[in-house]
DNA sequence: TTGCTTATGAGAAGCATTTGCAACTAGGTT
DNA sequence: AACCTAGTTGCAAATGCTTCTCATAAGCAA
């Protein structure tokens, strides 16, 4: 409630940004520490106004965007909808997206992420970024094809 | 040549998709058989037109909406951006984007692919669809070997 | 050719996101 | 504590991409 803690983990958050610490930016932040799933803007910006009602869309997206682009927060764009949030402070994984009720779990691969960069090196490239996402679907105990799956044409 | 009768591919593909046959999804369809890159919509309207300058944007939308859901075409959506798009019969393969100019390199790894089913199955999920997708920058050390590939694309 | 259905063009509408601008404020100075 | 000023904010208008509305124009089977 009252901000006077200088051990403020919202506070620091936005400091280490660069940014000057604002009522709104707090209230954002805050929202993104607590929130376990990957919300969207508008769902960051309704949970922040619980707290600070007059909080503004565009502060939001504007809040959200430097966030990211100082690499406190990362967004993701799970099948080309809306861009969803989470904090950055926590080790690197990718994802694994239930198509059927849209859970999101976390996993992270050594192995994968070594062949990622001999891949790129390959091409002459470094990987600044990269983006893994399994859409899926919960296996049934009974394996249904024997085949392989991917979708080789005729 | 231009004898488009009757082994036509663009037309089969249309008709295969259960659409009637029009002069202005020939000439899309026709763009995306030709094209080497990954154009967006705008893009492909804009070759579609030096066809068949008549072809409206909605069209585009329109048609390469079908034939994605009918699967003939795939869409991608890099950095969240306007979708990209490419013909399907074409073998699996992931993306990696040049950050600098765009430019989007196709590549394949198989003991990736094995590890994502092996990381899904570990949930206890079926792999539906995935994306790879690896962000680049052009390195400055020289690449290990770049034209090593080849199975890629045709 | 007829006739029923689907496709098309032009523009309006819809979303998510960004931006212009005047008022406001955090945070260092005096 | 009053002061300054660059960084912030809210509002609304503007974007960029994509979809939809609707009247007109084909496609294609009979």
């Amino acid at each position: 409630m009252n901000g006077q803690h200088h051990l403020d983990q919202t506070s620091d958050l936005i400091r280490r940004a660069g940014l000057r610490v604002t009522a709104q930016r707090q209230a954002i932040v805050r929202v993104l520490l607590e929130s376990e799933d990957h919300p969207d803007a508008e769902q960051v910006l309704a949970r922040a106004r619980q707290s600070d009602a007059s909080i503004s869309q565009a502060t939001t997206y504007r809040t959200l965007a430097s966030l990211v682009e100082k690499g406190l927060l990362h967004s993701h764009t799970f099948n080309g909808s809306a861009s969803r949030f989470e904090i950055a402070d926590r080790p690197h994984h990718d994802h694994l997206i239930d198509l059927e009720t849209g859970e999101v779990k976390e996993f992270v691969s050594r192995e994968i992420e070594r062949m990622q960069r001999r891949i790129a090196d390959e091409y002459g490239y470094e990987i600044i970024a990269h983006r893994l996402e399994l859409y899926c679907r919960k296996a049934d105990a009974a394996p249904s094809n024997p085949g392989q799956d991917s979708e080789s044409g005729a």
